[in-house]
DNA sequence: TTTTCAATTCATGTTTTTATGATATGATCA
DNA sequence: TGATCATATCATAAAAACATGAATTGAAAA
């Protein structure tokens, strides 16, 4: 038997009762500019403005995503001065995006 | 310089030129009703009926969570006499719900 | 060839997501 | 303490997602 057949036997019967949790965790990073803001954040923190013009998104627009990044857990911020410094938080928001690296970007 | 490392470097630059196209790819997974469809047909193909008996999911609904499924290339069918075979088709599936398992499922 | 059955499509209403402009907070600097 | 700057919240509208019942398709069996 080998290790992927083992590991699909295994969440097959464990992840749906934790469907609910697992739909909302994968939903808060399904979203252009999030996923957008999360490579940012994967090269190191940064705050609110710099997050802004790395990517392009709306003031208002980034606070929204930022606050449904951090009501989800995948981001976490911290003061500095009069900034708000994000930085990433859930290990399974970078390994998930290491996936999407490899089926999107890395297949040629 | 740990591998890890050189991932996240990696993606960072690659990612967000297809960030519209990821983000729809997990969207299309970001949804509790489809991730039971695919946690069943990750034990092995099935048909609509099986997956309507299996998941509880009503039968309409069945039908358009499919069809989502398969406009993004995560499942396929194919016709069996008088019922349509559904299997994964998209190998991210797998790797992405195999990270939701190790996150929600296998911490204790 | 008529009926049956598996599955889909249609039509509709509800909820959720997203974007945007205006306003508010709250820490800092003059 | 009053102005300024970073960021968040409020209010609203438009778009997308989701569920459900009714009608439809299309292959197979009677």
């Amino acid at each position: 038997m080998k290790c992927k057949d083992a590991l699909a036997l295994d969440f097959v019967d464990a992840l749906p009762p934790r469907a609910d949790e697992a739909a909302t965790f994968l939903k808060s990073l399904a979203n252009p500019h999030r996923l957008l803001i999360l490579c940012a954040l994967a090269q190191g923190e940064r705050n609110v403005s710099a997050l802004i013009a790395e990517t392009g998104v709306a003031p208002t627009s980034m606070s929204q995503h930022l606050s449904k990044l951090k009501d989800e857990g995948v981001v976490d911020f911290r003061r500095d001065h009069r900034t708000l410094t994000y930085f990433i938080s859930h290990p399974a928001a970078v390994e998930i995006m290491a996936v999407l690296y490899a089926h999107f970007c890395a297949k040629d």
